[in-house]
DNA sequence: CGGCTTTGACCAGCGC
DNA sequence: GCGCTGGTCAAAGCCG
């Protein structure tokens, strides 16, 4: 990862805003090129220097000229094993992508026998507990992916426990990659109060231990995802059930701060701060910080997942990131996924762009945008949008090059919003580990949605899916520099342990997701509803967030003839009323206590 | 009655 | 060293 991180100093990564869609022959190649590094300026002036008449300068520019070819020897290599690792996952993504097609026609066939039953309630339910990958179109209700809430094993590195995967998958262990992995070692074990009668100094020697811990898989503090949505009701749902134990004005903010405890396990590690925007009362920013060491509620992996991939995205970046300078604070200008790094170093600052959160000096935190866009987005769209404002430690080169890279989604209508969300959802669920490392191209991810309109503007109907696979493979093997992305984040994963995964396996379902560019999940099944396996998060009533949410978005707004997003009541994204046992919802956090 | 929320107090980290 | 601030604790009260 640090030589394709370097590499892409050099252009070899970073990814351009220029045009890249030259290949319009909407088919995939069959093999990924990945081109060899740019000669580096040093390189070129090497070779292209002037004999020298000195025999001293001469053997001195020998001697330069044999290093730079180890040099280029090595970069070789290392693109060969690029190559190498990019063939792989090409292959294996074929072969997902038949089986995926199996399974919608089996399903599709499956749904045509329950055409009859209108009971959107039930379908929500179902839905709940299916997730639907949907290559590059807008999925249909019948083509589910079956998310399993698998109990976390201590080899599973997922950050919060969130387990997706094809239904045709079968055993395996999932993603060891992750930087975060809750092994026995390395997960929060809080002993219960209960035990040893232990005094509060002890609890806190306990708790200091814990985050030794955690400091051990991060060497900074522990990252935090904060999540920024409207949201009308206190607090957001995410299917977990918290429990709040303070309560605090925040400098800045009249608006108090609510610090909930995850209670799923009493052990659970994972807490949350909920507090309002100080601008914009309706909007809502939920900070998580920890793993769950428990298997979560179905209603809560979306959630996990989400903030799972941002979290391991920093993670990953704090490995790495402290090896060129970065500017303290960049932002990538997207309609789609806008990334932008806040340089923690500056806190006040960070406090003022987000003044409803006045993010930990030293945790690096990451916010998923869930409101309107930023004002900063392109230029060329005022959508709403999924934006992940990373705020990382200081001094800490940006993973994902703002000024050139990011998740983007070019749109101007609500297709191609619910797409990109769409889509961006299904990368982050599915792909956090590419998501850690690879950087999209603005322009690649307009060609993908673009060719992925085009298609839909001309046939409504469903569409094979391979129109958007095919956009995602064009613009793959479209931008060398894209390519070179892919391939490092592949190497990162495999390298991080997953390269004996094979597809199928929890492992290589790792390897699978990250196949699935142009995959995508829709809303309510990246965030399924909470259902029968939990009867206590309820999600009768409508939540809030998720229908104040969709309401200002335009998305959901028009989209009325796929169903990208569910109803409101399906999204555990929303707030619970004061349910027992779910999210917290008498927060009255907007009564000044304290 | 158990679980949850409220809320004042306490502690630690950080900047000056 | 002091003050500020964020984060947490824990007793009291509330609620189903």
């Amino acid at each position: 990862m640090e030589l394709a991180s370097e590499r892409s100093g050099d252009g070899g990564i970073g990814l351009k805003e220029e045009d890249s869609a030259g290949d319009d022959d909407g088919h995939h190649k069959q093999e990924i090129i990945v081109e060899e590094p740019p000669v580096t300026n040093t390189e070129s002036s090497i070779l292209e220097a002037p004999p020298s008449t000195s025999p001293n300068k001469k053997e001195e520019v020998v001697n330069q000229l044999e290093t730079a070819k180890a040099e280029m020897g090595v970069a070789r290599e290392e693109n060969q094993l690029l190559k190498t690792c990019l063939n792989k996952i090409m292959n294996e993504y074929r072969t997902l992508e038949m089986q995926f097609q199996d399974i919608l026609k089996q399903q599709g066939t499956k749904k045509n026998a329950d055409k009859g039953n209108d009971d959107k309630h039930e379908e929500i339910l179902e839905e709940a507990d299916l997730v639907s990958l949907c290559l590059g179109r807008v999925p249909r209700s019948d083509e589910k992916i079956k998310v399993s809430n698998k109990p976390l094993k201590d080899d599973e590195g997922l950050t919060l426990g969130l387990e997706c995967k094809f239904e045709t998958s079968k055993s395996g262990s999932t993603n060891e990659a992750l930087p975060n992995n809750p092994s026995p070692e390395n997960s929060c074990e809080v002993v219960p109060k209960e035990e040893g009668g232990e005094s509060k100094e002890a609890l806190k020697t306990m708790r200091s231990d814990t985050e030794d811990e955690v400091a051990q898989q991060n060497p900074t503090k522990k990252p935090r995802v904060c999540v920024r949505a409207r949201c009308d009701t206190p607090t957001m749902n995410d299917g977990c059930q918290w429990r709040k134990y303070g309560q605090k004005i925040s400098k800045g903010n009249p608006c108090p701060r609510a610090y909930y405890r995850c209670t799923i396990a009493p052990s659970c590690p994972v807490r949350k701060q909920v507090q309002r925007c100080v601008d914009d009362m309706s909007i809502l920013f939920t900070t998580y910080e920890g793993t769950h060491n428990h298997t979560l509620p179905p209603s809560a992996t979306a959630m996990a997942s989400t903030t799972s991939a941002a979290a391991s995205m920093l993670l990953s970046g704090s490995s790495t990131s402290n090896s060129a300078s970065i500017p303290s604070t960049a932002t990538t200008n997207l309609q789609g996924l806008n990334f932008y790094l806040s340089d923690g170093s500056k806190p006040r600052q960070l406090y003022l762009s987000n003044p409803a959160l006045s993010s930990s000096l030293s945790h690096p935190t990451i916010t998923l945008d869930l409101t309107t866009s930023h004002p900063s987005a392109s230029s060329s769209s005022s959508s709403p949008f999924v934006r992940f404002n990373s705020n990382y430690n200081n001094n800490h080169q940006p993973r994902y090059p703002s000024s050139s890279s990011s998740l983007s989604f070019s749109t101007s209508n609500s297709s191609e919003i619910a797409n990109a969300i769409s889509w961006s959802n299904g990368f982050l669920n599915n792909n956090r580990n590419i998501l850690s490392s690879v950087n999209f191209g603005r322009q690649q991810m307009e060609n993908m949605n673009q060719s992925y309109m085009q298609k839909n503007n001309n046939n409504t109907s469903l569409l094979p899916q391979a129109d958007t696979i095919s956009a995602a493979t064009k613009v793959i093997t479209a931008d060398p520099a894209f390519q070179s992305a892919l391939a490092a984040a592949l190497t990162s994963f495999i390298g991080g342990g997953g390269v004996g995964n094979t597809r199928g396996s929890q492992g290589g379902n790792v390897v699978g997701e990250s196949l699935s560019l142009g995959q995508k999940m829709k809303w309510g099944e990246v965030f399924p509803a909470s259902n029968n396996s939990n009867s206590s998060i309820s999600n009768n009533k409508v939540n809030g967030c998720a229908s104040s949410f969709l309401n200002k978005t335009p998305a959901a707004n028009t989209q009325t003839k796929n169903l990208m997003f569910l109803p409101p009541s399906s999204l555990p994204f929303s707030s619970t009323p004061k349910s027992a046992s779910a999210s917290p919802a008498a927060d009255n956090s907007d009564t000044t206590t304290n």
